[in-house]
DNA sequence: GAGCACTGC
């Protein structure tokens, strides 16, 4: 017998393209489960944790870490909470607290809970993200973002509030939770009281047990039924050589022979989503099919306006079938309501860091088999469901069990840098559940080197390095804004730290009048510089903050809200910082000194133009190309030197790496340490 | 010949 959530390879059912609809061959469920939908279950005391709750006490009891093993809808991140309350553990004024991988859950759990519990105790329910806390002392159960806890550790190192922290969707293996997993085990040595709660959706669950275990406490793991509806997973019998026009052919199929329930496609990337809307669009003009039930086709993908975000959550109008094209968005961040079909192209756009290029690359390979039974539940949300993936059962066993952890794939600077500013000099013996590529970890090190963030034993650079490890910014940005003092440019230097946190303050331009409409709004602000100034120039005035400005200009007010919010909070660090002395702070500064600021920061970004008319990076020698995305491709000046800020793969012209947030500067400012005519970096820092 | 995996401090 196969575990929920594993696929069952031997009971799928394996088909040719044309009879991935037939229902007259046998398939299998993806989950055993075969459970009430939850809206027969109003009472949270028929959650499937309930049978668990004495269990889970007892094992806090006696193991001070635990590992809880859930499926979705098990009412773990809910009820958990309210049981440790219940158990004694926030006696003594301490408090329990839940991670989160993102803000919105946070926001949402702390709503809901507060809402289960006594009138008397929903105030003690709260959450806090960045820019935003429901929390006080008299606080018994806390939902906050685990980027947020880790910062709680660089002012209070043994997390001294809480008695109990859970560290939920453990499974995702982002950057935060393996620095948390590191920092509780080491915790936990000073502080042996605490208790370590691990909840992961997965059966890996041995690994993290194992990883916190001591002879004395081996640690226990507790599973928890899910509430998964049955998922039918059909394969191809022989590959499939297009993904696009497989997923639009597919979409169709269930669309003519499929009682209602709506669809939602995975696909790897906007540009694929869009152009397989129109494929859809043109093969249901040839055969339309549906018996009259209209078929909505709609994309979703964080860069898409807000405003088109919202139709893929809405109901479904009667006689009309919803078919959602989305990228990863919809596999974990984003739940749509109704899906009962998943069709999987078994591909995801994912980064990885090239450490000998030392930038961050997106690339498009094949998902893990964990991402791929992921998608498929999304079919199972509220009724059995049916999931067609687009390849077949060999391909899916090639896949990788599960993705691989971001800490393996990631540029480790702020990392390191965070360690080291709690403390931890020897990095490469820090406890971590796996381990990051030593050529990452050792290009890390030579930046920080270079930054001046840390000296040759990879000690941290008084006045710098510890300062730069306070800032919530990469360490390119956290230099730019402590150099920007000393050259008394540090409001611009806010303004585009704040903007990279966010996608673009621009909007796009979708038909061609717009587009010329954009062209003209953007050249009257755009500087010829490129985008750093240009954003410098939208934050200088305060036109903005009007909404109809920023309509008929082309900016994002959204973002450029965001934008402002984060520059305060950047600039309150500053003023902190610097006793509250800053000068030039509220003031234009010079736009050379801006740029300096920036080049200090971004040394190993400087490109030169090569006599065959192609950049090249002084550090590394590589060719780059300046992104259509970047306004120095559309507006800039000639220029010999560049920086840039981040690297894009063009999809088609394979190895050739994009820059955007591309800046003309003058080449001595960057010469001293970007590594041109010397050796730059630093060898050992064991 | 036309820009955009996804979080988060």
């Amino acid at each position: 017998m196969w575990r929920p959530g594993e696929a069952a390879p031997s009971r799928s059912s394996t088909l040719t393209a044309d009879s991935l609809l037939s229902s007259s061959l046998t398939s299998s469920s993806d989950t055993h489960a075969t459970i009430l939908p939850p809206s027969q279950h109003p009472n949270p005391n028929a959650l499937p944790i309930q049978a668990h709750r004495k269990q889970l006490l007892y094992a806090l009891e006696h193991n001070p870490v635990v590992v809880v093993v859930g499926e979705t809808g098990s009412g773990k991140s809910t009820q958990l909470p309210q049981y440790l309350v219940s158990g004694g553990w926030t006696e003594n004024n301490f408090q329990v607290c839940v991670t989160q991988p993102r803000r919105l859950a946070c926001v949402t759990l702390a709503q809901r809970v507060s809402s289960e519990v006594p009138r008397s105790m929903a105030s003690q329910v709260g959450y806090a993200v960045r820019f935003e806390a429901t929390t006080d002392s008299s606080t018994k159960i806390k939902y906050l973002t685990d980027g947020l806890l880790v910062r709680e550790t660089l002012t209070d190192a043994l997390l001294a509030q809480y008695s109990v922290v859970v560290v939920d969707e453990a499974h995702e293996r982002n950057l935060n939770q393996d620095l948390l997993f590191g920092l509780l085990k080491k915790i936990r040595k000073q502080r042996p009281e605490l208790r370590v709660v691990i909840c992961s959706a997965t059966i890996n669950a041995e690994s993290f047990r194992e990883f916190f275990a001591t002879p004395e406490h081996p640690g226990c793991i507790v599973s928890i039924d899910g509430r998964q509806h049955p998922v039918e997973t059909m394969y191809l019998t022989t590959p499939c050589p297009d993904y696009l026009r497989g997923a639009a052919e597919t979409v169709l199929k269930i669309h003519a022979s499929e009682p209602s329930g709506d669809i939602l496609i995975f696909l790897p990337t906007a540009e694929d989503i869009e152009s397989c809307i129109r494929m859809t669009e043109e093969l249901k003009k040839a055969t339309p099919g549906g018996r009259g039930m209209q078929l909505s086709l709609l994309p979703l993908y964080a860069a898409l306006p807000h405003h088109m975000q919202t139709a893929p959550f809405q109901k479904s109008p009667p006689n009309t079938r919803k078919a959602t094209f989305a990228t990863t968005i919809a596999e974990t961040s984003v739940t749509l309501p109704d899906v009962k079909f998943v069709v999987d192209a078994g591909f995801v756009k994912q980064p990885y860091f090239d450490s000998t290029k030392g930038f961050e690359r997106l690339l498009v390979t094949a998902t893990s088999q964990s991402s791929a039974r992921q998608r498929t539940g999304r079919a199972g949300r509220t009724a059995p469901g049916k999931c067609y993936r687009l390849y077949t059962h060999d391909t899916f066993n090639s896949f990788l069990p599960s993705t691989p952890p971001e800490i393996t794939r990631t540029s480790l600077s702020n990392f390191v840098l965070t360690l080291k500013t709690l403390g931890v000099d020897n990095v490469m013996s820090f406890d971590l559940l796996s381990a990051p590529s030593v050529n990452a970890m050792a290009f890390s090190l030579e930046e920080l080197h270079a930054l001046g963030a840390i000296d040759e034993k990879g000690k941290l650079v008084p006045g710098v390095g510890d300062l730069m490890g306070e800032f919530p910014v990469e360490v390119k940005f956290a230099k730019m804004l402590i150099e920007s003092v000393s050259l008394g440019s540090t409001e611009e230097a806010l303004s585009i730290a704040a903007c990279s946190q966010v996608q673009s303050i621009f909007l796009f331009a979708r038909s061609s009048t717009q587009k010329r409409d954009r062209d003209a709004a953007i050249g009257a602000i755009v500087h010829d510089s490129g985008d750093h100034l240009t954003c410098v120039n939208v934050l200088r005035s305060n036109d903005w903050r009007s909404m109809d400005y920023c309509r008929e200009n082309f900016l994002n007010h959204k973002a450029l809200m965001k934008v402002a919010e984060i520059k305060n909070q950047l600039k309150r660090f500053m003023l902190k910082m610097t006793a509250g002395s800053l000068p030039g702070v509220g003031e234009d500064g010079d736009d050379e000194l801006v740029l300096k600021a920036l080049v200090k920061g971004f040394v190993f970004n400087v490109a030169r133009m090569m006599p065959d008319g192609n950049y090249r990076t002084v550090r590394g020698n590589n060719v780059v190309e300046v992104s259509r995305a970047s306004m120095f491709a559309e507006f800039g000046k000639h220029a010999e030197y560049i920086v840039f800020e981040h690297t894009e793969d063009n999809p088609r012209k394979y190895g050739l790496l994009q820059v955007c947030g591309v800046s003309a500067i003058n080449g001595n400012w960057a010469r001293s340490k970007s590594g041109e005519g010397e050796r730059g970096g630093v060898s050992v820092f064991m």
